[in-house]
DNA sequence: GCTAAATTTGAACAGCGTTCAGAATTGGGC
DNA sequence: GCCCAATTCTGAACGCTGTTCAAATTTAGC
């Protein structure tokens, strides 16, 4: 899909905000009404785009084997995900940045996509804390999730000041620590 | 200031994306052109709506005292930050829907209130850990701040189910224990 | 080779933020 | 009270956006 191609290097160079229909058309040689004969809307492209991203991201967060104990784990996730934050930055940032129109929902992949990724960290939580039940473990892996992308979000987008990708890391490191050494002392 | 007042009064009922010139100048009984002579531009009175916002947001976050566990201030932290997210879900989701010009920074208003809002967890933190110096107690501020907000963030949102407010109470309570756990433990 | 169906086109439309020549208002000197 | 300069306000117009659709073009079947 040359479209898709095209918004997801516009993307990528220059943001979510500089997608415009008549260039997409341009770059991928076609006319702009061309475009909604495959996409319902420029949203839905979008969609197209972000959803090739979070299987970039899957990807990338399955990347650090196991094997290793559940903290340092639970670490290497976090690195990974600021790791891939930091080098798509845009392509990143337009997962969050693109709100849905209110009518409609998330494509089927993207949902079991994310459903995985929070799958992907409650592995090492059940390690850490054997006594939580399978909804507690579940709940506590969105939560890492969660709290490992505020910091990354607040961290790179950074409002104010910039702060060093090596000290989000930092952060996210201690984080990690922390919330495994409260898992354990848990259960 | 009768155009900050309508604008935030259609970012309370609508949402940022409906905030538009034309109906803003009819709500606030001026011409379009009128606006141009109080804001440089409409993403202008967007940050004028977002400071009051933080202002408030800061007002809530101040309101539980001290005079408690560091470990239960921090969740009444959360807990806060959560009801405030939660009552005023278009403003508060406005502070981050707003994408600043990449030319222009944030008022200093806003950095100010910013900075005290991290500063304001700091107090619990640097009780639960003295052994931490000055920057560590600030780094970790920021890092508990940030991480409350994926949470909340994350969990309000929700691109996929919503998580009930309940539920989500219960992880930033979780998370606060486990955090507050893992930083007695470290020092 | 012809025709009907399917596809592609890009000018046109509605709505957006923003501008600016002109209308309206203000204010001070007499 | 009157006049003119200075200021303020106005809203039609501009350039941009996503989206549409009648017409042109291409395809496919016989």
């Amino acid at each position: 899909m040359r479209l898709v191609a095209a918004a997801e290097a516009t993307v990528a160079a220059h943001g979510l905000a500089e997608v415009r229909a008549r260039d997409l058309a341009r770059a991928a040689g076609c006319s702009v009404g061309a475009i909604y004969g495959v996409f319902p809307t420029l949203d839905a492209l979008v969609m197209a785009v972000n959803d090739r991203t979070l299987a970039a991201l899957q990807e990338a967060l399955d990347g650090p084997g196991t094997a290793l104990p559940p903290a340092e784990e639970l670490a290497q996730f976090a690195a990974a995900y600021l790791d891939f934050a930091a080098t798509h930055r845009n392509r990143w940032a337009a997962l969050f940045e693109h709100r849905l129109t209110p009518g409609q929902s998330v494509t089927p992949d993207y949902a079991a996509r994310q459903v995985a990724m929070f799958a992907r960290v409650a592995g090492p939580i059940a390690a850490l804390c054997p006594a939580l039940s399978a909804d507690a473990t579940a709940l506590w892996a969105r939560t890492l999730f969660s709290a490992v992308h505020g910091v990354v979000q607040l961290g790179l987008e950074g409002r104010l000041e910039i702060v060093p990708i090596a000290l989000v890391k930092e952060q996210l490191d201690a984080l990690m620590t922390a919330i495994a050494s409260g898992l354990a002392a848990y259960g």
